[in-house]
DNA sequence: GCCGTTTTCGGCCCGACTGTTTTCAGTCG
C-alpha cells in the first residue's frame, strides 16, 4: 500500500471509531495522521528504512506500527476488527445531513437499522420520530436527506461555484447598510473544488440582509435562520451559508470563516500559547495579566496580534503555514500578471476550435510575449492527432507567421506528443528535433500497474527531446481518478533530467496537484502553467492554474512561462 | 493517539443553530 491508500485507511478508521463513540482526540489523531501522510514529501519506503516515521508530525509509535503493517501486508488487524463490529450501512448514513455518529448509533441500537433503505422504511413507518432525542422534524429531515443525498454530497468545480457566488456577493454589497461583504471558505482559499458557499457581511441591521439572502432566486429550502447565521439550499443541491456580524468583528469573522478548519485550530492554539482565546468574535484574554489586543481593523492586524505577518487565504490549509510565516519565509506568490505566455495549446489542426492565427491574436490581446502551440500527435486519433506530414506543415506555417510580423506575439512550434505504453514517444527523433519544444502526455493505457506507469513516465522524461510532462496524473476532477503512479519518483526524475512538469490549468484537471508542488518546487522542480486551451477563451484558464500554483506556494521564479521571451528561447535552445 | 523549555500526564479550538428538551445534546463548519 502507498501513502494515499494508508491515509484512506486512517480516515476509515476515524469514521469507525466515531461510530463506536471512541475518544474524539484519538479520532482526530487518525485524521491528522492521514493529512500528514497525504502531504508528506518523502518516499514512505525511505522513511521507514531510515526509521524516521515517528519524526513526521502527528505520527507516533502506534500509528507508525500501523503504517508499517499496512505497507508490508496491505492489512490492518484493527481495521478488520472494527469493520466486523460496525455494519457498513452505518458509515453511509453519516452522509445524511443532520445525522452524526451519536444519532446513527442510536438508530442502530434502538431500531436495528443498518442500511439506508432500512432507515427510510423506519422513517416512513414513523418509528424514528418516537425515539428519545428524535422527533417528527428530524424524521422528515432524514427522509429528505435520503432522497437528495447524491445532490447534497456533490462538490463543485471552482468556476461553477464562482458563477453562483459572484452575483450573490454583488447583491449583498449593494444592500443598504452593508459596509463589508466577502465570499469566504474554500472559494476564498482558491480550492479546486468547493463543497458549499460561505458569505460574510458586516452590518448593524442583520435582519433585512438575512431576508434578502433567503429569498434568493433558486433557493429551494432555508435550512437554518438565526440571528447571525442563515443556511440555504439551492435547487442544484449547492448549500450556502451567510454570516452577519457588526463591523468591528468583520475581520475576525472573515478569518474564521475562510478557514481551513486545520488552519483555525493552529491559530487558536497559537493564541492560547499567548494567553488569548481566538474566535470569530475576536481575541480575548483567558489568563490573568494578559491584555486584550486592540480590535483588528484588517486581517493583517489580526495576524499581527499573534506575532505573524498576513498569510494569504490560499495558504491557510494547516500545512505548516504558521511556521513559514513565523520564520519570515512566506512565498512571494506568482500572479496572473507575471505570466508572459503559455505552452500546451491546441488549434483546429487537431481538436481545437480556433485556428493558429485566431489563437495567436487572442494571446497577443492578453499581452503575452509568446504562445506555444502543441497539437496532439498521431496516436491520439480520437483528437485528430497530426501525422508527420501535417505536423511538418504546421511547423512551416508557424515559422511563416512569425516571419510575417503580423502579431506582437512569438509562436513556438511544439507538440503534445503521446507517451506510448512503453514510455517511448509518438514521433521519431528527427521530427522531434524540428520542434521548439515537446509536451509529453499520457492519453491511453491508463490502467497500468503503478510501477509500469511510473517507469513509462520516467522513460519519457529521460528522452532528450522532451521539454515538459503534460497533466501528470490524467485526473479529471469529480469525474475520473488519477492513474496509478509514484509521483515522488516521477518528480525526482524530472529534477534529475532538468525537465518541467506542467501545471495544467484546465479547471477540470489542475494537474499536477498543488499539494505536490509545495515540496517539489522547494527541491528545484519548475512548472509551466498551461491552459491546455482548445479555443481562444480557454487561454484565460491560466488564472485557475495560478490559483492552484499559489496554493502550492509557487513564486514566479518557479514558473517557466514567467520568463521573458529571450530567456525562453535561450533555454529551449533550438 | 499525539505531544512536550509549563514534558511522561493531562491536555487536546470555538461557537451557532436546531430540535428536543425544560437546560442541553448533537451536528456542523
Amino acid at each position: 500500500m502507498d501513502k494515499t491508500d494508508i491515509a484512506a485507511v486512517f480516515d476509515t478508521l476515524a469514521v469507525l471509531l466515531e461510530l463506536r463513540g471512541d475518544n474524539p482526540f484519538k479520532i482526530r489523531a487518525y485524521q491528522n495522521a492521514a493529512r500528514s501522510l497525504e502531504t508528506m514529501p518523502e518516499d514512505l519506503g525511505v522513511l521507514i528504512a531510515e526509521n524516521r516515521l515517528t519524526g513526521v508530525r502527528g505520527i507516533g509509535k502506534d500509528l507508525a506500527e500501523r503504517i508499517i503493517e499496512l505497507r508490508d501486508t496491505g492489512r490492518c488487524v484493527m481495521l478488520e476488527e472494527l469493520r466486523a463490529s460496525v455494519p457498513p450501512g452505518l458509515i453511509a448514513m453519516l452522509d445524511i445531513p443532520g445525522l452524526g455518529p451519536k444519532k446513527v448509533k442510536a438508530l442502530h441500537a434502538e431500531l436495528g437499522v443498518d442500511t439506508i433503505a432500512g432507515l427510510q422504511t423506519a422513517c416512513e413507518a414513523g418509528r424514528v420520530a418516537e425515539l428519545k432525542g428524535f422527533g417528527a422534524k428530524t424524521q422528515e429531515k432524514i427522509l429528505s436527506g435520503i432522497r437528495n443525498r447524491e445532490a447534497y454530497a456533490m462538490r463543485h468545480l471552482r468556476p461553477v461555484a464562482l458563477a453562483v457566488a459572484m452575483p450573490i456577493l454583488d447583491g449583498l454589497r449593494a444592500l443598504p447598510g452593508v459596509t463589508h461583504a466577502e465570499a469566504a471558505g474554500s472559494l476564498r482559499r482558491r480550492m479546486e473544488t468547493v463543497g458549499d458557499l460561505d458569505f460574510l457581511v458586516a452590518t448593524d441591521s442583520p435582519a433585512p440582509v438575512m431576508d434578502w439572502f433567503c429569498a434568493q432566486h433558486g433557493v429551494r429550502e432555508v435550512t437554518a435562520k438565526g440571528e447571525t447565521k442563515s443556511s440555504v439550499r439551492f435547487e442544484s443541491g449547492l448549500q450556502a451559508d451567510l454570516r452577519v456580524v457588526p463591523a468591528a468583528q468583520f475581520h475576525y469573522a472573515l478569518h474564521h470563516f475562510t478557514g481551513s478548519k486545520e488552519h483555525n485550530v493552529a491559530m487558536r492554539r497559537r493564541a492560547l500559547d499567548r494567553g488569548l482565546s481566538l474566535s470569530e468574535w475576536g481575541l480575548t484574554p483567558v489568563e490573568l495579566g494578559v491584555e486584550a489586543p486592540p480590535v483588528a481593523q484588517s486581517e493583517a492586524e489580526l495576524f499581527a496580534s499573534l506575532g505573524l505577518p498576513w498569510i494569504a487565504p490560499e495558504l491557510r490549509e494547516g500545512m505548516g503555514e504558521l511556521e513559514l510565516a513565523e520564520s519570515g519565509k512566506l512565498p512571494n506568490l506568482v500572479s496572473v500578471q507575471d505570466l508572459r505566455g503559455a505552452f500546451h495549446n491546441h488549434t483546429t489542426a487537431s481538436d481545437g476550435r480556433h485556428s493558429l492565427e485566431e489563437m495567436t491574436a487572442a494571446a497577443a490581446a492578453l499581452g503575452w510575449e509568446y504562445l506555444g502551440i502543441a497539437d496532439h500527435s498521431k496516436s491520439s486519433f480520437q483528437a485528430n492527432g497530426l501525422y508527420e506530414d501535417r505536423l511538418r506543415r504546421q511547423i512551416a506555417d508557424i515559422r511563416k507567421l512569425n516571419a510575417s510580423g503580423r502579431f506582437p506575439c512569438h509562436v513556438f512550434a511544439g507538440s503534445e506528443v503521446d507517451i506510448l505504453k512503453d514510455g517511448t514517444l509518438d514521433y521519431a527523433d528527427d521530427l522531434l528535433g524540428e520542434l521548439d519544444y515537446v509536451v509529453a502526455s499520457v492519453h491511453n493505457a491508463f490502467t497500468l500497474e503503478e510501477s509500469e506507469m511510473t517507469a513509462r513516465l520516467i522513460r519519457a522524461l529521460e528522452h532528450p527531446a522532451v521539454t515538459m510532462l503534460g497533466h501528470l496524473t490524467g485526473r479529471l476532477l469529480l469525474r475520473r481518478e488519477p492513474y496509478k503512479l509514484n509521483a515522488a519518483k516521477v518528480i525526482d526524475a524530472a529534477i534529475a533530467n532538468g525537465k518541467i512538469i506542467e501545471l495544467n490549468a484546465n479547471p477540470h484537471r489542475l494537474d499536477m496537484d498543488w499539494r505536490l508542488w509545495i515540496h517539489a518546487a522547494e527541491r528545484g522542480l519548475m512548472t509551466s502553467i498551461n491552459p491546455d486551451a482548445h479555443e481562444t477563451a480557454g487561454l484565460e484558464h491560466v488564472a485557475f492554474g495560478v490559483d492552484a500554483a499559489r496554493k502550492g506556494r509557487l513564486e514566479a521564479r518557479h514558473v517557466f512561462n514567467c520568463l521573458p521571451l529571450a530567456e525562453v528561447r535561450r533555454r529551449l535552445g533550438r
